[in-house]
DNA sequence: GTCTATACTCTGATAGAC
DNA sequence: GTCTATCAGAGTATAGAC
């Protein structure tokens, strides 16, 4: 209740204008939602509006009246994406045990390539093409998460609590060991049959990879 | 000089005319290297020809007619790449030491991640994507290869000689860690900054990580 | 708010001169 | 073998009726 509702001055000022009514937030989701699975498997320019409008259930010019085109799709989804991306990593608590602190931050992640796998692959592929949208984000915001918490890891070691390890190297072996199994999921599928899901015994390996690796 | 050169019938049957020229093979192999550079960053749909005709030095219909098309170069990059990718699980030996055999199936896909870190997003690309055009050598070639392996994994495994795992799990975990040096190499170079390079102390690291993972 | 029709640009591919 | 010119189709975006 801070902003004014009423107000008719909502295109004044760079930022982009508040959509309103109900009906606009929730056509907005649907555009979003068919956005991120047609994004995410094929990148930025291998995606077309037609896709996204039929998988919406929506006129392409429809697609039109609520982003003022492709390119702010994308940039939506991606901000979306990128707050949710920092948050496991500022969970991880200074003061709590060492490796149930850095086992529990695995299994977050771990938990969000299993929940959010398109997320997953639409960052694989911005990142893949040279992160050309998303530099900013990672050179001023995520690189002194990481670093803080590189410094902290550096700690633990040097206090005998986990085993000596590189500390961003630890991190980036998490990075890719958990997003691998959203990413590479069609690999994953494809040799191990039907029969599976691409992360089934995941976590109990990454749990004895880890305890192996941070014994001290 | 296998074969008689003068042929007029070299057009005959299905297969592709080979190349005959030495100026054939030269440019064959300046549009290939060039389109590599294109196709690995921007994905098939992303690369234009206009990008890898200017990335090669020659006109675009220059480029067609070397190649019989886009795809045509594309298929040629991905035949030539899956070749290779292929090679280091095959020279894995069972009758080799356990844990000295998978660390340098380790060390050989790290190297490859670092002296061909296009081939890798190229590879990562196709996947992202649900692997359209390599499904069949996926199902039919690697993961043959990959059941093998496993079988043999679990043997050692079986005889005490490494640390219980499971087999395919190892397998990816060696896949995810060395790619992800090639692949996300554009986020590890924004976060380590200008003095690294994406590589550096990786080796180490997973040595390090292995050694703990599979002693007995 | 939503649709049909359409303008305009980009891109893959071809024709044909040299 | 290589180039300039150009076509045909796809794709983003807009106009304007309803």
């Amino acid at each position: 209740m801070t902003a004014p509702r009423s107000s008719t001055a909502q295109k004044s000022g760079s930022a982009r204008p508040v959509p309103r009514s109900r009906i606009q937030k929730r056509n907005r989701q649907i555009i979003l939602e068919a956005a991120l699975e047609v994004f995410s498997t094929h990148g930025f320019r291998g995606a077309t509006l037609d896709q996204i409008a039929t998988e919406a259930g929506l006129s392409k010019p429809n697609l039109l009246y609520y982003f003022e085109g492709k390119e702010d799709i994308h940039r939506e989804l991606l901000t979306q994406l990128l707050d949710t991306w920092l948050a496991p990593l500022r969970l991880l608590d200074p003061e709590g045990e060492p490796r149930t602190e850095i086992m529990e931050y695995m299994r977050r992640k771990l938990q969000m390539s299993r929940d959010y796998p398109r997320e997953s692959r639409l960052f694989a592929n911005e990142i893949l093409q040279g992160a050309p949208r998303i530099e900013g984000f990672i050179r001023n915001d995520l690189r002194g998460q990481v670093d803080d918490t590189a410094d902290m890891l550096q700690r633990w070691v040097d206090q005998g609590r986990i085993a000596p390890v590189d500390p961003y190297h630890l991190i980036f072996s998490i990075w890719a060991l958990t997003q691998h199994y959203a990413d590479f999921a069609a690999q994953i599928a494809l040799i191990r049959g039907a029969g599976h899901e691409p992360h089934d015994g995941a976590e109990a390996f990454l749990e004895h990879l880890y305890s192996r690796l941070l014994a001290p």
